[in-house]
DNA sequence: CGTTATCTTGACGTACATCAAATGTCGTGG
DNA sequence: CCACGACATTTGATGTACGTCAAGATAACG
């Protein structure tokens, strides 16, 4: 077991164990959103919170899937090195999602906290038996593999046939889907993870991921006040230039309030 | 409806319905295979066997997602198109496969026969009730998902971050992991696309991908017989060039008989 | 406030795309 | 069975987008 997890007990005495899921405030987004409040009572007591450092690696390729997370705060990245280090991001968690579905023993990927993370983590032995009486639960996990399924199938599309100006527009785009806070004329974008790791996402290097930011600059589309923050000044614009394939729905609706 | 489906009802009479599925020769690779010959019962008058013809699109995306099919013979590529037609082929079916998991209530991507397909076709309306009763083929769509997903990741590393030769080298292996006729010396893989769609799957240009091939046969590590048909002489080779990420148990184990 | 890592910008090289032509494959009808 | 045409594939010549290498500029950190 890793000794840099800090590990917060919400097990507490035989009557609260309730308390920490019900409380829950990433409950909604996340799977638990489809175990009912009476059903809480068999998932709670196996919960534990778990605070992961900035850079920690808490899924391992290779190695056994032992557990199921839940992001309760943060954001971490998923990916897969090839054999002599060349690295590919498959996707990046935030608040509210869900990670650990496999199908074999161990994993198929690697997963590492882009900031100070803390997740909800449940052993998948111990969950097993509980999928069989939560019904809701395992329709809920087939629901969120399609849905990566697809988002997977929209990167390989990206990867294999996008101009480098067409994966940055997608990739700011896809970042805008996640919530922003509102009451800001144009949405600002929170980019937790470096440069290289929006390289090894897009399947280009740093130096193209700087100049292709850097031209979208230029052309008034994008304003990029510091290193980790994005504000799109002309959503229709960069729409077009991202070449399609997102659904067009997802845009936070950013009104002023 | 497509009056180019040639639909060959297998609702025989009352005391027969179950035959078909139980004599079926994909049952046990497909999703059927979980059920049980008791629940048979239920599955077998939903299903219909449907020939396609070759070049014929079966599932658009975009258009609802009625239908999930299962290749009894014959091979299916699945694609996506951006705006301007680039096309990104996201996978193959073969006999046995399973096709319609979506999450929407429209197919995320399109699917056309390689060569004359026949398929297995099931209402996902008609399908979803049984789905509640029949809870071990819930649980194999998971499975299916989640696998589906793994093999998602390998291809978004192999076109984000492979080399040509590489991308050649891991999709030889990847169909050789398809059974081969036993008896043989070398792994004889028949590829029932063209080459346009193995340069729309690997993310290059069909030129790219003949001269690769071609670079592959003066190194004597495959032998290309005729257009849809590749031998592999050096499997270690083979699999050195690739740079890894497939699975390395997965060839076909080609002992002489 | 210096030290180091990260990011940006510039100069240049190369793998793959593009364009073009030759060759091979397959179906059709004589 | 062979000749023909249409289309698919291969091979060659050239262009270019992106990678590589290198040097500054910014940001992060003790």
């Amino acid at each position: 077991m890793n000794h840099l997890f800090r590990q917060l007990d919400v097990r507490l005495n035989e009557g609260e164990c309730l308390k920490p899921c019900s409380l829950c405030e990433v409950r909604a987004t996340g799977v638990c959103g489809s175990v009912s409040s009476a059903d809480l009572i068999h998932l709670a007591p196996m919960a534990t919170i778990v605070d992961i450092d900035r850079g920690q690696t808490f899924i391992r390729e290779g190695s056994p899937a032992e557990y199921y997370f839940t992001v309760i705060y943060g954001s971490a990245k998923l990916y897969k090195i090839l054999a002599d280090g060349r690295r590919q991001i498959i996707g990046f968690a935030y608040v509210g999602n869900f990670l650990g579905l496999a199908s074999e023993e161990n994993s198929r990927f690697s997963a590492e906290a882009l900031e100070p993370l803390r997740v909800c983590r449940i052993a998948r032995t111990r969950l097993t038996p509980v999928l069989v009486r939560v019904r809701s639960m395992e329709q809920r996990f087939l629901g969120l593999a399609i849905e990566e399924l697809s988002d997977a199938h929209d990167q390989m599309a990206l990867l294999g046939r996008k101009t480098t100006a067409e994966r940055m527009a997608s990739f700011i785009l896809l970042q805008a889907r996640r919530p922003q806070p509102r009451g800001v004329k144009f949405p600002r974008i929170h980019l937790p993870m470096s440069r290289v790791d929006i390289a090894d996402y897009l399947g280009v290097t740093i130096e193209t991921v700087s100049r292709s930011l850097a031209r979208l600059k230029k052309l008034g589309v994008i304003e990029v006040p510091n290193i980790h923050e994005i504000v799109i000044l002309d959503d229709a614009r960069l729409r077009a230039i991202s070449g399609g394939l997102f659904d067009p729905t997802t845009i936070y609706d950013s009104r002023t309030s």
